[in-house]
Formats: C-alpha cells, sequence, structure tokens
DNA sequence: ATTACATTAAACCATATGGTTAATTAACCC
DNA sequence: GGGTTAATTAACCATATGGTTTAATGTAAT
C-alpha cells in the first residue's frame, strides 16, 4: 500500500508500538508476555494488532517455537527513518546554536543591567 | 488528541508532506507555490490538508501576509522525534558491525577456498 | 481424551484519514 | 465596485485505524 518509509513512521506512531519496541529492545518475548503491561488498557487482540502493524512495517519479526511467537526488534527501518531526518539536522543544531547564541545575549544583558554605566552589546 | 511524538511521526508518515517539508526545508514559502508540484497528483483543498496535518504537528508555521500565507518549516518536532530514536542508534550500528563482521567471513571464506588445502572456518 | 493455554481470526463499531467538488472568505487590482 | 487570485471551509465519500467481544486454532499437559 504505502511506501515503506510511511509504513515506518506509521507505525512509530502510536505509543503502544513505541512501548512494544522499547520492551523488545531489552530482549526478545513472546506474545503473552509482551501483552502483560498494556493488558490493563486494551485487550490481548489488540496488542496483537499492533504486532501486526510492527510486523508489516518490518520492526519486529516473528519466529515460532510451539505455541509461542517469539517477537525479535528489527531496526533496520528505523535506521532509514533516521537517515531520512539526518537531511534535517543540520537545521535543528543551527537553530539549537541560535537558541545558545540567545541564551548567550540574555546573559550579556544580565550582565550589562548589572553593571551601572554598562554599554548596549553590538550584535 | 495523541501526543507529541505520535503526530509528528503521523505527519511523517505520508509522502506528499515529507515531499512538502523537503520543499520547505529550502525556504519558506506560501500555500499556492507550495502546491504546485503537487496539483497534478491531488487538489489543492487536499494539500491545505496535510497543511494542517504539518501544523498541527508542530512542523509548519504559517504567517500572514495580505492574501498570502507564508509557510515556514520548524525542525523542533524533528530533534525530538529523533531524540526518541537515539535509543536505537546503537542497536542499528551494532548491526551494521555484525554485517561488517559477515562480510569480512565471507572474503575469508573466499580466500580459503581459493587454497587448495583450505580448512572450513570454525563458527 | 480432555482440558488449559497461546495466539489469531472474525465480525462489528466509532472515529480518523485522504481525497473529491462546490462554495466561501478575504485581499488585491483596475 | 467588479473581477481575479489565494486560501480555506463545507459536505461528502471510501477506506484505514484502533478498539471491542466472541470464536477458532494449534499445542501442551494431565
Amino acid at each position: 500500500m504505502s511506501d515503506q518509509l510511511s509504513l515506518t513512521f506509521s507505525a512509530l506512531a502510536d505509543p503502544t508500538r513505541r512501548a512494544i519496541l522499547a520492551k523488545l529492545s531489552k530482549g526478545d518475548s513472546n506474545v503473552s508476555d509482551l501483552a502483560k503491561p498494556f493488558l490493563k488498557k486494551m485487550s490481548l487482540p489488540a496488542v496483537t494488532k499492533h504486532l501486526k502493524v510492527l510486523e508489516k512495517a518490518g520492526l519486529v519479526r516473528k519466529t515460532v517455537d510451539a505455541q509461542y511467537r517469539y517477537c525479535q526488534l528489527n531496526v533496520e527501518p528505523l535506521k532509514k527513518a533516521n537517515f531520512w531526518m539526518e537531511k534535517y539536522r543540520d537545521m535543528w543544531e543551527e537553530s539549537f546554536d541560535r537558541l545558545d547564541e540567545y541564551l548567550k545575549t540574555l546573559q550579556a544583558d544580565k550582565i550589562n543591567k548589572g553593571k551601572k554605566y554598562g554599554k548596549s552589546k553590538k550584535r
């Protein structure tokens, strides 16, 4: 239906699914164990559905062992999503620099105000 | 409705919206100019809707000038999304290391095969 | 063989999403 | 003021999403 990147971002656009990924990052798990923390919030089939979304995005892989399905995190799509974001990294670091500069300005102004005969700073 | 992060990922989960962001990263633009490349694919109101999604996620800001709305990219949410992803960075770099190791193994095997009396490698 | 457990499938529902066309609003230009 | 342009709103539609409950499937355990 959608492209890989859209599937990935779409899969990440849900707190439950992000929590599932977080849990899987600490180790593989079968469905029941994985679902346990969410069963106060939702039913087991709901978790199954979330897992299916994650699988379609390639973020989770299942291996069958008897009646258990072991889920494993696959970070490859995350890597690709991150690669897409990298194009914008400069921009947010630049804006951080600007913030940094702004904070320095504030600091300078504060010092200036402190001085009885302080000059306004050139920028 | 959703949390900030979900809104961001959700906004990114569409190729048209990502293209809009890409275009805005090269400079501010009013809606019509922004929409131009997409008008073969979809109508202007459709683009307006996409913009609204991006605005709700905080990725785009509009300023009004007469009848024009100038759209500006705001990377802050991208920064936050990236921050979330960073937790997994080690994992995909690790998997790259594994790939690297694997490739070296292949290389070693190749060399081994080349030798008339090569031993099979223990794993 | 029966029972229990792990997991998924089916059927259903409400709301969200992504698109359309037609109408509306607001500002400009002559 | 009348026409043009920029952009949004409204009303509508089809499909997707995220949840439910109940049923089905397959394996294990006794």
